[in-house]
DNA sequence: GACTTTATATACCGATAGGTATATAAAGTC
DNA sequence: GACTTTATATACCTATCGGTATATAAAGTC
């Protein structure tokens, strides 16, 4: 058994739960069914705990997105393979989703919004840069690269963090009906 | 000076600014320059300080989305003002909305999330009963009241997310933007 | 003027927060 | 086999948490 996962993974399941202040690292230790110190050996601290979980399940989905992004000229057939990448990730790491979308709204200043910002602007940028790639195909897109991809990634957070809560599942039509709306509006 | 509105707006700064979890009573208390037990002779709670916040801001915005939310035979026109509604808001409560869009996030189980929980639904429920209403005058929206509610919502908080944390302020031509995004999509 | 209600302060409570000093057992290295 | 590194446990630290028992001063009520 490999302590470090294991202690990963039980807060991981806390963090979601409870969130990530008001889940103690005793809590963690306990239900872990380890001693304080250990935890400390192999994190550091708490945020430390937090900066090992970011780092194990942020980093595979950026990877995903980037290689996503390569094919600009493709504009809906890109925006469907984001959008199943996310949805697919969520749904395979719900702990960790909701997680994300708890701390992506978390004050600005706050000491977890900081840890987990370079991952969430490197995310956005992603899909800022493919919206900007994209122009060159698409005429009437208008430099509007920064709103495309907030409300994009907003889009998608939006529905995710609904079926989460109400532990729905995606199927391929749910995520293209999303996709079309995106690009299409809810008139067509 | 009305001591109860004080700690009240003393608060919600510090809530918005650090989080409801990481804020002690201790700290607004001392930030108010009050004692500890004259929050508690006007709140009860930490979590009594919190409902207060709610009714008292909440409310308001609720019965201005109802009031809007009676033309259904007006889609545009309705949403244009819905968003006006909610961006005019946010932008005369930022310290509430900023507190707002952290605990509509929150895990679904935790105590803040619970408190708000009813507030957020009634909201959902304003918005959803426009779109049903809407269809009897707009034939191509096929039951999807739900997904237009969630979505419609979900665009807006998440321009007010950035508005907030970057601060922007809107204009008119600005609401348009995003409610023609909407509507028609992003290739028009 | 006696009595009640409203509003505020001092001083304290047990529980828990995040974190550590110290010891030690096991495993790898020479 | 001595030594170092890795990994774990006991016991403890100080600070702060949300909350309260008690006292009292002012203001309204009769």
């Amino acid at each position: 058994m490999d302590t470090k996962e294991h202690i990963l993974q039980t807060a991981l399941k806390l963090f979601a739960e409870h969130g990530f202040a008001t889940t103690g690292i005793q809590e963690v230790t306990q239900t872990s069914g380890i001693a304080k110190p250990t935890l400390y050996y192999y994190f550091g601290s708490k945020e430390g705990l937090l900066e090992g979980i970011l780092e194990k399940f942020f980093k595979p989905l950026l990877d995903n997105l980037t290689t996503v992004s390569n094919c600009p000229s493709d504009v809906p057939g890109s925006l469907y393979k984001f959008a199943e990448t996310v949805f697919k990730f969520a749904a395979e790491n719900k702990d960790f989703y909701r997680m994300l979308l708890s701390m992506g709204f978390d004050p600005p200043q706050s000491r977890t919004y900081l840890i987990i910002k370079p991952y969430l602007e490197k995310e956005y940028e992603i899909f800022e840069s493919f919206f900007k790639a994209a122009q060159q195909f698409h005429g009437n897109m208008k430099d509007r690269e920064k709103q495309y991809a907030l409300s994009f990634i907003g889009l998608i957070n939006t529905y995710i963090s609904v079926q989460l809560n109400f532990d729905l599942d995606i199927d391929s039509s749910f995520v293209f009906r999303v996709v079309h709306q995106y690009m299409y509006g809810i008139f067509s």
